[in-house]
DNA sequence: TTGTAAGCGTTATCAA
DNA sequence: TTGATAACGCTTACAA
């Protein structure tokens, strides 16, 4: 079934046929309704892959996620459904490639097969040598999160240094002094991961500028890591008495840890930080929190649009940074 | 950059640079040599459009998953990340569709653009013209879950009803007279999605041959809904005394509602069901539960591909039908 | 308003 | 052992 079929039944040339499709070339009323009919009669559709050589291009972008081995996150899985979502909504695929941060088959068939238009790259590190490849070859790329020299490259990225400054600041007024980050795992942080790296520049900028202390902790993105992590915590420095996350996985285990040692949130312990809305809710008592925004994967595919229209336009930057929605898990530190 | 390219350059022609890539043809030892130190200079990759164009084959799997509107559950998720992971493998990327029920434009752009080998379609229900659709067009397809009529096709499954069936079983066992089923959200089983389906009627049969009393109850895919529902359940059914469910997403709730109402488990209440690994792991105590294999995603690209290269064969099915693995949730009817 | 034909980058057949 | 060439299905410049 293709175009030739088609011109064939209806008693046209294929270029008409073609045009009648495109619309980028006047056909009378009477063969396109012909033309019309047939194609809906055989349910044709041109194949992409002789539309795509022809044109240059494929109608498709790429998205880079992280290694299947490694469970996404909901964070992860969320901007990944928002991407699809977006980019169906303007009649373009997504392919996927998962690629960790070493060289991968999929990730070079991805870029030098010219598989797709454009490539939106996720879980990027500070030094990501994917972004280098990216930019060598010239195709079109926009990256959630982003490196440590982000002026050249296009990206939308959660302003982590600024929120959990603001969650720090939010437990300082409420009087604690001494404060702990709970931050993503020890193996993230050492790997240069970004929003890892900017939660524990913000939490120590704001501690130090409230002269407060500040305890920081790698955990795992587990419940159960979350559980030991806190239990750790309680033992170790007892005089904590505000908790800042950026590691919603760990919540559950923060919540049972807490339970077990019957610490009451927020009387005996405050809790605060940047996770995604839903975990946020589904928290006892419902966690007071930035709501990590899901619309970013949708703000990458346009981004990725206008970058593959107009290539040459200087890059474009979006951080996002989200109000801390106020609800239950914070309160005035406790009195000794 | 292509062929035409590499071939000026190492002083051959097209074709020579073609057959040392594929070794369908004797190409000798030192143009070999010439054509791949090119290759490597200039990375080059043969362009996916043309080669699928010539070859008639596109080393592209499709996806369908649900449409990114609903969140996806953990299995979901599981499934999705261990088709991609196996699709790698073996060289073939993967295009993501989501899809509803109804017709869907990136849907029929994967089929009838011929954008993909074959697809794997999930979340099926009993009745599902995505898999007509597939059938009339004759492009390889496996489902993970299987429709009302399941000889014609190809697919993966867990066998909920008999897990469902066993769990009761042993909930009857330990001397449970009355049991419950949560189950999935009532529109999901309104509109005949096929484990919502059969576990109940696996619940049934068990409830029915063990002559004990079953309650049915429907719960949305959310932490709060399963906590609503278990508070419903012991106000109008105090006398359950054990609980299977397939709703790992409700666990959570069901977990809180639990303890709210100092209900000890297993002491009070047994819980048991089929669940991802995951969430039967993170319950507390330890869910004894059977673990949805994973594996099945890989699974379907196993089956997929030997349809794909075998279009003729009979169909083949793979049932799953994992153990349980007992932990902490079930112990014996608690006396009155 | 429509048709003819070139060409996108491959692979594979036929010749040498 | 290698090269020339046709063909895959489409879009579009050029002609009519």
């Amino acid at each position: 079934m293709n175009i030739g079929e088609i011109a064939r039944r209806a008693g046209v040339s294929r270029s008409t046929v073609s045009y009648a499709l495109s619309g980028k070339r006047a056909v009378s009323e009477e063969t396109r309704r012909r033309i019309q009919a047939v194609i809906d009669e055989l349910g044709y559709r041109p194949n992409a892959a002789a539309r795509a050589l022809k044109e240059g291009r494929t109608r498709t972008l790429g998205l880079v996620i992280p290694p299947a081995s490694l469970r996404l996150t909901d964070m992860q899985l969320g901007f990944v459904a928002s991407v699809v979502e977006a980019a169906a909504r303007v009649d373009l695929d997504v392919l996927l490639s998962p690629s960790g941060g070493d060289h991968d088959r999929s990730f070079e068939r991805m870029i030098s097969g010219r598989r797709v238009d454009g490539v939106i790259l996720m879980e990027i590190r500070l030094e990501d040598e994917r972004v280098d490849r990216l930019q060598q070859t010239g195709l079109p790329f926009v990256t959630i999160g982003h490196t440590a020299n982000p002026h050249g490259t296009c990206w939308v990225d959660v302003d982590y240094a600024t929120l959990i400054s603001r969650c720090v600041h939010h437990l300082a007024d409420l009087g604690h002094r001494q404060v702990a980050l709970v931050n993503r795992s020890a193996e993230l942080v050492a790997s240069g991961y970004g929003p890892a790296q900017r939660a524990l520049s913000g939490f120590t900028e704001a501690t130090d500028q409230r002269g407060i202390t500040g305890v920081h902790l790698c955990c795992a993105d587990e419940a159960s890591a979350g559980q030991s992590c806190m239990e750790r915590l309680r033992d170790e420095h007892p005089a904590v008495t505000g908790i800042v996350t950026i590691n919603e996985a760990a919540l559950p285990g923060i919540h049972r840890a807490l339970e077990q040692a019957r610490v009451v949130v927020p009387r005996d312990l405050s809790i605060t930080g940047v996770v995604a809305r839903h975990w946020a809710e589904d928290f006892r008592p419902p966690l007071t929190a930035a709501d990590v925004p899901m619309e970013m994967g949708t703000q990458a595919v346009e981004l990725l649009l206008e970058r593959i229209s107009t290539p040459d336009a200087p890059p474009r930057h979006l951080l996002f940074t989200p109000p801390i929605s106020l609800r239950a898990t914070t309160g005035p530190a406790p009195v000794r």
